[in-house]
DNA sequence: TTGTAGGCGTTATCAA
DNA sequence: TTGATAACGCCTACAA
């Protein structure tokens, strides 16, 4: 038998009214009474109940991420540490985190944000793997629903959101391959209406120039952020008449795929070919050789993407601050150092 | 503006009880009616509101996992994995997958599984990480809440549950070691009152039984199935006078930082040292040396618990099957296996 | 300081 | 085949 507060009251001989003012802390009722109240609610172990608080405000106490289409998933070590990092932080606002996944198709993405917002499931989204226009930005915004972001899109839009400092990194990157004597440096990308692969292959262009060294295209080849595109990329880099000695990755999982057919191909990693990755994941330290990689904290960025959020849920302005990360230069075996 | 029911009934000049019924697919109302209603629902863009329907029908078309305590978290393949699953198979059966984490502490789990209980949060939950004795089995039974687990305790209630042969894989692992040399084998564990550990030493005993190999107390150690504690274990394990010779692990994760720990160590796997985990993830595959496992399909695990739980709050009845599933050993380069 | 009552959006019961 | 209407459990004017 499911307590309310109608119980309650029956056992205390007040009213419904009553017990809700104490239960929720207002200050128009007696000292006495409120401690009555919280003490048989305690004894009779009464939570509240969530569909009819929900209905009543008008609001859900819940935020959402959906992980966007395209992706290859939770598999990707980015969307766990992502997740751990909102699930930690959404209890300490007393929101719930609803997580569900686009599958492969924008199409099903669209009907999944529509229904969430029109079925008023979530109060608010966080956003990830930003496009350079993306429609979920203005959906939302037209929609007045909250949201924040990591990335900002061209969209015209103001959002709370992080960003980072891709361009410092990769600068740093650059120059410490350089350093280590590699001269022919490829990429290995991401799709193109990412905010991240633009920013990312920007900043590897800007390192070559940097280092002295032209840009050729030929060294540039897109996948979709999965190892095992990583692993088709690289396999077909070595078929070049001029061979990279070099791989920089757009994300740690393509550079887990690099590495992967690299030893397959029986080449000495660090020493004849240097792989790099992006983004710093946990896996990245186990590899073996252990992955350079340009680590940003992953977990702390979605917590911070949370704790804007519930601000914006609670203030209902969205905060002004936009937080940038610069990316740490991890070096490690799979470019040779130490 | 949200849509409402009322809004299709003013909109159409009918009574919102009429819009209900067409929506829900009553057969009480003309067809000519509900063609209209549907239409126009749809139209306006018309989503039931969450709240009221669940308040109104007492149900939250939801249900909950609960990442055990004392789990080292998502951070693991094994739960990704069977979050994965559960996440694919929910929609299907029009279920949320509410999900959050015990964290370390037990009493925040008991607190968890008693909040969602009682507030109502979800209609049913899927357990795993079964302890010998759990009193999440007890309770929810008590409760009358509808639950489905991997594995089965021994609290003497009966419940819809998947079973894994684990004897039996055990045996034919012993076996390959056995055969391929490996004598002194070692058994890293995990806590000792989780029924998947003491399934999987005894199956480890079993199997060294069966090759005639004696059972050897030092060559045990319990760790808390993470990395981290296989790593610590496995250089703990070099120090005996007479060191093993192959490391069975309780899962996979423990058996990566095995393998970390034997790789810092210098020593050969597959031929010095050999090692093996259980679980099967993805990620065992891309190891190197790739990992010698016992393959659960821990996905469809998931999705099957989901079915099964399903099934369970549809009927009202639990369903009777236990399937039994028997772990598939994939022979790799970490035991010698070319 | 307390109680009464209306309503959040749906579904289900009972008449019409 | 339809329409009123009463809940579901909670919150909050407003009245007492």
């Amino acid at each position: 038998m499911k307590i309310t507060i109608r119980q309650i009251a029956e056992k205390l001989n007040i009213s419904i009214a009553a017990v809700s003012r104490a239960l929720d802390g207002y200050p128009d009722i007696s000292i006495e009474t409120r401690q009555r109240v919280l003490e048989t609610a305690r004894e009779m172990g009464y939570v509240p109940n969530r569909a009819a608080r929900q209905l009543r405000r008008q609001k859900t106490d819940s935020i959402g991420f959906i992980l966007p289409s395209g992706s290859p998933g939770f598999s990707e070590a980015f969307f766990t540490e992502f997740l751990i990092g909102m699930g930690d932080e959404a209890p300490r606002h007393h929101l719930d985190l609803l997580v569900s996944t686009a599958g492969s198709s924008p199409e099903r993405e669209k009907d999944l944000y529509r229904d969430w917002v029109r079925s008023q499931k979530v109060d608010g989204f966080v956003l990830n793997r930003i496009r350079l226009n993306d429609w979920r930005v203005g959906y939302l915004a037209e929609n007045k629903i909250p949201f924040v972001a990591l990335e900002h899109s061209l969209d015209g839009v103001e959002y709370p959101h992080i960003e980072v400092d891709t361009i410092a990194g990769m600068a740093a990157l650059m120059k410490h391959l350089f350093q280590q004597g590699f001269r022919q440096i490829a990429f290995i990308g991401g799709p193109e209406d990412l905010k991240m692969q633009v920013e990312r292959l920007s900043g590897y262009r800007q390192g070559l120039a940097d280092c002295g060294l032209s840009f050729d295209p030929e060294l540039v080849f897109d996948g979709d952020l999965s190892a095992e595109a990583g692993y088709q990329a690289t396999r077909r880099l070595r078929w070049l008449p001029n061979p990279p000695d070099a791989l920089v990755c757009v994300n740690d999982e393509t550079a887990f795929g690099a590495l992967h057919a690299l030893h397959d191909l029986g080449l000495e990693i660090g020493r004849e070919v240097a792989v790099a990755g992006f983004d710093g994941v946990a896996a990245s330290a186990h590899t073996s050789p252990a992955l350079t990689t340009l680590d940003i904290p992953i977990p702390e960025i979605a917590q911070t993407l949370v704790r804007m959020l519930s601000a914006n849920l609670v203030a209902g302005i969205p905060a002004e601050k936009h937080p940038l990360i610069t990316p740490r230069l991890l070096m490690r075996a799979s470019t040779g150092a130490r």
